[in-house]
DNA sequence: GTTCTAGAAC
DNA sequence: GTTCTAGAAC
């Protein structure tokens, strides 16, 4: 069970545990009640996130988990005595120590200051206005132009382009990503109603290799052309597990040579597989499934 | 005439 | 990846 924590990115408060199942609290400056009686916490995160400058951490509760074995805390700066010693979070509001979580890969061109379109990602993963969720090796952001109703990327801090570039050494690190996703899903207020599939673009034209959860819905304003339909429902989307499965067999993520051209195939329902001609008559038709 | 797609963007 | 818009498709 992860340990929630509301967490002030700007220092403005000490993290705030917020136990399960108990008390509500006021987050006074922005006049907004966080009500958690009779509430699993870790569906509170879309409340959060709308609560800029908060963000929910999640920890694994670390009673009995640590055979002796201890965590470097060097570059912890929250305050000791807010919570129990083992489950405070490790997101710092010290600009220089945070960034001692991200590998400096003093290549200049890991961190998005080329400015070119294709280093979006490496911007927006270190804005923590976008960030809502990290921990020690990954982030999680809302995509900025959703193509469903709940549309998140998962990034790992270290600099990854693409599959491409994932080797066997990634295999912890992918299904880290893969937890932290389905833990995403699990906190979504809709996760009862609505299906998510996790999963990486066999092409992407995004640097920075980023785990997409997506509702199934897609019922969004930004979905608006064939290639991002068939982004995200043929094999054009590579399902997060079967990554990690390739991984480890392998060593290696195998993308097919004809993947671009499933990007032109015709429109096709995901559900019933109905073929329809236009992406307004596609939207008109996801209706009928909502 | 309006809707919709698809290619350029230096 | 997105925005913009010319012209294809209806
Ligand atoms: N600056 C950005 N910040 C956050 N998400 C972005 C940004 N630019 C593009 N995206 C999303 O990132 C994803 C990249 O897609 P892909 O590279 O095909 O996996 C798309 O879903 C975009 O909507
Ligand atoms: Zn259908």
């Amino acid at each position: 069970m992860p340990v929630c924590w509301l967490f002030s990115e700007e220092g403005l408060h000490k993290p705030i545990h917020l136990p399960h199942w108990h008390a509500s609290y006021w987050v006074e400056d922005q006049k907004q009640q966080l009500k958690t009686k009779n509430v699993l916490v870790s569906k509170l995160l879309h409340i959060v996130n709308d609560l800029y400058p908060y963000t929910i951490q999640f920890k694994e509760d670390l009673i009995g988990e640590q055979r002796g074995v201890k965590r470097p805390r060097e570059h912890i700066s929250v305050d000791k005595e807010v919570s129990g010693q083992d489950t405070r979070p490790l997101t710092t509001k010290n600009n220089e120590k945070e960034k001692s979580v991200v590998p400096d890969t003093q290549t200049s061109k890991s961190d998005g200051s080329s400015g070119h379109w294709n280093q979006g990602l490496k911007v927006s993963m270190q804005d923590p206005k976008m960030q809502v969720y990290k921990d020690e090796t990954v982030v999680v952001i809302k995509d900025k132009y959703p193509k469903a109703r709940y549309h998140w990327l998962v990034l790992p801090w270290q600099s990854i382009p693409n599959l491409k570039a994932l080797r066997k050494e990634h295999c912890d690190l992918v299904r880290h990503m893969d937890e932290v996703g389905k833990q995403m899903v699990c906190q979504c207020p809709d996760t009862d109603s609505l299906r998510f599939r996790m999963g990486y673009h066999a092409i992407p034209s995004m640097s920075h290799v980023h785990l997409h959860v997506i509702s199934q819905d897609f019922d969004s304003p930004c979905l608006k052309n064939k290639k991002h339909w068939n982004s995200f429902t043929t094999d054009y989307f590579i399902e997060s597990r079967d990554v990690l499965h390739m991984l480890e067999s392998d060593g290696r993520v195998c993308v097919k040579d004809n993947t671009s051209e499933l990007l032109k195939l015709p429109l096709r329902c995901h559900i019933c597989h109905k073929e329809v001609s236009t992406i307004p008559a596609l939207k008109e038709h996801l209706k009928s499934h909502f």
